[in-house]
RNA sequence: CGGGAUGUAGCGCAGCCAGGUUAGCGCACACGCUUGGGGUGCGUGAGGUCGCGAGUUCGAAUCUCGCCAUCCCGACCA
């Protein structure tokens, strides 16, 4: 009724935005280009944080925390870093407040003799903090990670997939020689892949991004793209090796074992609740979200079908028994007896949520010892006994992890194409879009004017790829691999 | 920061052009009955500085001017 959403076919963007607020993912909130993440959105990001949480600690990080705050003065310690993100600092100039005729007002005298920079990343308070722990190679690697959130004064902003201010984690560490340094980058490219495809079933390209589209003060940027439902790419998460950029802007050096001074060498990476808005775009559909049961803050609801007290009664004690079994096998599950909404309310509210298995279960289930059970990615009803319910769900679940997985991939594989010309090019971005496999001559002239004539960017250079003699399919000149174009968020 | 649009109840809108009793409607909300295997139906009720500020007028949601905010489309970006 009231929360319908816009189909995708009519106007994808209003479907996305219909979605999560419906869903109760995330609201506007007063302050421009800001969001409030609802509980229940939170949930879910709960959920990502304690995997990645745990993948971090079982790869030998530890969190710390850095301050919210950065003078000014380390942001232009290194050139492209400042460069890069000048454009969209926010500033704390003052620090109190007065009474005025006009209200509460900025107290001029309470200026900051340096301002204050909120951060939009926190490489350079870490790296100026790392100088003072970093003596010797036995201080070494040093692997941290803090779960925070930045800000970026973002022109035009998009829940979830780009606010002003966001949630993220942000891994920085320290080694002592490069090749440590790239093994540390890939290795969470790794994880991130990993997570990406486990449990948010969203299939991923790993890859190296262009020099234009490298993060400001990295030598390599690593990344792991994801295609959403209507073709276009989402950048999922980043890993950056930053050679010895920031070892230098801060002066972090160490005793090698010859008791020589060396520049340390640094990596960075990050997901941010960007994840979310990946989620929602790679599996949701037009009655709403759709969650892979891995990352579902409930994966089972029961609903129960009753006229009176007593019936509900009966329908209690079965459904006791089919929670206790589901606790058993870890599966988490919402039993809802409100009988102010009627089953068929409920059942549109919980496909709305995304809820990825539903219990129906009323007088004739008790008769014949059945529950009707409901499939949210396949929207497909069965029958199934009371008698070894919780295994059949444990398996289906996984079956579902699967399912949604498959069917994001066949999405991809049938959106991507080889082209080898730029009038075939053009034609594919303007009638389907997806990812386009073409030669690159490797300029960021030839980069930009592609950008400039249909929008499309070079999302990443696949690792591994293939090597294959070709030619460029805008200048001509000779090239030996194809990378991934595609219009992206 | 340019181009376009919109601000009326929590949400979605009508009313405005052709100013005139008490500003309506749908959903949501509260209460009662009803219903319950795909958003049940009926009744009652509560809820408004008509974005803000000036002006014109006997009288402004409606006309004029200014301001503010939001959304869409561009330029910028995880």
């Amino acid at each position: 009724m009231s929360k319908v959403i816009t189909p995708k076919e009519q106007d994808y963007s209003q479907w996305y935005n219909d979605l999560v607020i419906k869903a109760g993912l995330a609201d506007y909130s007063a302050v421009r280009g800001c969001m409030v993440i609802k509980p229940y959105g939170y949930a879910i990001w709960e959920k990502m944080q304690s995997v990645l949480d745990g993948m971090f600690k079982a790869t030998g990080h530890s969190n710390a925390y850095f301050p919210l705050l950065i003078p000014k003065s380390f942001f232009a310690k290194e050139a492209s870093h400042v460069e890069g993100f000048a454009k969209e600092c926010a500033v704390v100039t003052h620090y109190r407040l007065k009474n005025s005729p006009d209200g509460i007002i900025v107290d001029e005298t309470a200026k900051l003799d340096e301002e204050l920079i909120i951060r939009p990343t926190s490489e350079t308070i870490i790296w100026n903090t790392y100088k003072s722990w970093i003596q010797s190679y036995r201080d070494l690697p040093l692997l941290i990670n803090q779960w925070a959130n930045v800000v970026r004064w973002e022109m035009r902003t998009r829940l979830f997939l780009r606010t002003a201010e966001f949630l993220w984690q942000e891994g920085h560490t320290a080694h002592a020689t490069r090749e440590e340094a790239v093994e540390e980058t890939e290795k969470m490219l790794g994880i991130y892949a990993e997570f990406a495809e486990k449990w948010m079933s969203m299939p991923v390209i790993k890859g190296t991004k262009t020099e234009s589209e490298r993060f400001a003060g990295a030598l390599e940027t690593y990344c792991i793209e994801a295609m959403m439902q209507d073709c276009k790419a989402l950048q999922a998460g980043t890993s950056h090796f930053l050679g010895q950029n920031f070892a230098k802007a801060f002066d972090v050096t160490f005793l090698n074992k010859e008791n020589k001074p060396e520049l340390v060498w640094a990596t960075s990476w990050g997901v941010s609740t960007r994840l979310m808005g990946a989620l929602v775009m790679t599996h949701a559909d037009n009655e709403g979200l759709v969650l892979p049961p891995l990352l579902a803050p409930i994966q089972v609801v029961i609903v129960p079908i009753f006229r009176d007290e007593e019936q509900l009664k009966k329908i209690n004690e079965v459904v006791g028994n089919i929670r206790k079994g589901l606790t058993e096998q870890g599966i988490s599950s919402k039993y809802d007896t409100d009988d102010n909404r009627s089953p068929g309310w409920k059942f549109a509210e919980y496909e709305l949520k995304g809820i990825p298995l539903r219990i129906g279960i009323g007088p004739k289930d008790l008769e014949k010892g059945t529950v009707e059970l409901y499939r949210r990615d396949t929207r497909q009803k069965q029958f199934v006994p009371v008698d070894g319910l919780d295994r059949y769900i444990k398996n289906l679940l996984a079956e579902i992890q699967e399912n949604l997985f498959k069917k994001a991939l066949d999405l991809r594989e049938t959106n991507t194409v080889k082209v080898d010309n730029y009038a075939d090019f053009k034609d594919i971005l303007d009638k389907k879009g997806g990812f386009i496999l073409a030669h690159w001559d490797g300029t960021a002239e030839t980069e930009e004017k592609i950008k400039e004539e249909t929008k499309a960017t070079i999302r990443c250079i696949p690792l591994n790829n293939i090597v294959e003699e070709g030619k460029c399919i805008y200048s001509g000149k000779p090239s030996k691999q194809r990378v991934i174009f595609a219009k992206a968020y």
